[in-house]
Order: C-alpha cells, then structure tokens, then sequence
DNA sequence: TTTAGTGACTTGCATTTTGCAAGTTTGTCC
DNA sequence: GGACAAACTTGCAAAATGCAAGTCACTAAA
C-alpha cells in the first residue's frame, strides 16, 4: 500500500528543482562551494553578504535535499566543513547556464570566481566564445 | 564620479540572474510559454496550479526584464497574448539544464510537456542537438 | 431586458520567508 | 581573567506567498 512519494506541485522536473533550489541563495551556496569555499565563515563572506540565518537555513535543507554534507575538520571546538555531494557537484551545469544566459542577457555581469578568503577575481565577460565547456569553479 | 550602484548584489552573472529569476514560479511561466502558451487563462492551468496574484505579478516582472512581451491578440475585450522574447527563449537552456538534473537526481520526475490546453504529456528526453552538448554525468 | 458566463486580472488577509542586528556558545591565546 | 573568533541563534520588522473572493468588460442565452 506504498503510495508513491507525492510531490509537492507536479512531476515536472523543473518544478521539483525549484522546489528544491528556488530563491535567491541557494544557488549562490553551491557556487561558493563549487568554487572551493568550505567553512560556514567563508560562505559568509561572499560578495553578496548572505545573511547568516539564511546561511544557516540554506545550509541545512541543501543538507537534507542531499546536495551537501557536513563533516568536522576540527574538534573543540568543533567546527565543520561544508562539501558538495555528487547531487550537489552536477548543478554546476545549471550555473553554468546562468552564468552563459546572465553574461550575454544582463549588461555588465560577469564570471566571478572567488578564493576561498572572499577575493573577488573578475573573468573575462567579452568573451562570448563558446566552444569547450567553460568550468564554474 | 559615479558613485551608482549598478548591481543589487554583485556583478556576478548567476545572483544579477536569480534576482531575476530566483523564485518557485518564474522559471515555471518560461517552461509554459516556452511549450506554446500564450494567454494568461492557458498559464493559469498549469498543473503546478500558480495562485493568480502571482502569475499577474511574474508576467509583469517578467515583462521588465525583457523577458517576455504582451500584446492584445483582440480589441473589445481586450485579451493579451503573451510570448518570450529572445532573452526569454534563451532561458531554454538554463530549464534544459534543470530538466537533466531533476530527473537524474530527483525521483519520479519527467518532463512535461503541455499542450495550450493544459494536459499532460511526459516526453523522453532532450533533443536539443544545436551545438556541442555537454554531458550530464 | 435581465441573467449567466468568461477571460483577465485585483483585492483582502493570513501565513511564511527574508533581512538586519544583536546575542550566545564553545573554545583559544595572552 | 579578558580579548578574540567561528559558528550559529534569536528577535523582530518588512516583504513575499497563497488562498479565496471580487471586479470589469464584454458575449450570449432566456
């Protein structure tokens, strides 16, 4: 009498993602942490300036939605670090797309690829040359 | 010296998109318009059901943007036919991005595929074949 | 001439989410 | 002991969401 898992609007694929990852941080998380930042202080630090409760809320249901997980990299005190699943690691083709539809779409954006201190390096916007898959991270 | 802030959030390419497109409905009104709907009853069948003050409020949004376009297919009533403008149909590939990882990492979910109508039809997969496509994993 | 119906919104209002600031906990180092 | 730091928590106002109902302009039927 297993009634299959209902979901929460429809069986469309997009609509599920969205439920998932459909505001205006959650994505921003996992570029942060495809772009190699780990810790809850340097996801902090992004040029964006999440606030911390939402970091932390974010970081909890990207948790439980299995795109991230949390291990300890230190005891006392106890601190964690902040890793991509391999669910969470193929959303970069979802930035990705963003990343090509926002730079050709949207004057003035660009590639933003952060060290994990919260430098900001700016990539190359002009080139709009598209031949061989451009990394996220 | 100009001071303006051009940017809500930063430059980057994936917030200035997600403050455009960083909700559970937007991307949902790009998929319908994208599959051949174009008045604003035929969007309110979605199976996903959007709340009317949304759907009025995303198209107007959407319309801002440049995204999508509105004009009156009939005088007296007037009645609006609503469709992508080349900004918005480039959307297409970020939706296709979401399709392939919803349905690789979220289970149960399809494509769907609507007629004007609003029925349902699950598709297979993606055919778009345009340039080099990059792998899903 | 009412009456009913339809498409395209609008409005009211309760619930939920966001965002800012400040506070707390658990530790280290001096 | 006191300053400092990372990683959260809490309080609360503002904004967004979602449900139901209402409006407006017109058509068509009774």
């Amino acid at each position: 009498m297993n009634t299959a898992k209902p979901f929460a609007r429809s069986p469309c694929a997009i609509a599920n993602s969205l439920d998932i990852l459909g505001d205006k941080w959650s994505l921003l998380v996992v570029r942060d942490l495809l772009h190699g930042k780990s810790t809850y202080g340097e996801l902090a630090l992004s040029p964006e300036r999440i606030p911390t409760n939402i970091l932390a809320d974010r970081l909890e249901r990207l948790q439980s939605a299995g795109i991230v997980t949390r291990t300890p990299y230190q005891q006392r005190p106890v601190r964690y670090s902040y890793t991509l699943t391999p669910k969470g690691s193929a959303l970069g083709e979802v930035l990705l797309a963003f990343v090509r539809w926002g730079k050709q779409h949207i004057p003035g954006t660009i590639t933003l690829k952060q060290g994990p201190a919260g430098g900001e390096v700016a990539v190359s916007a002009a080139n709009s040359r598209r031949r061989r898959t451009k990394r996220v991270g």
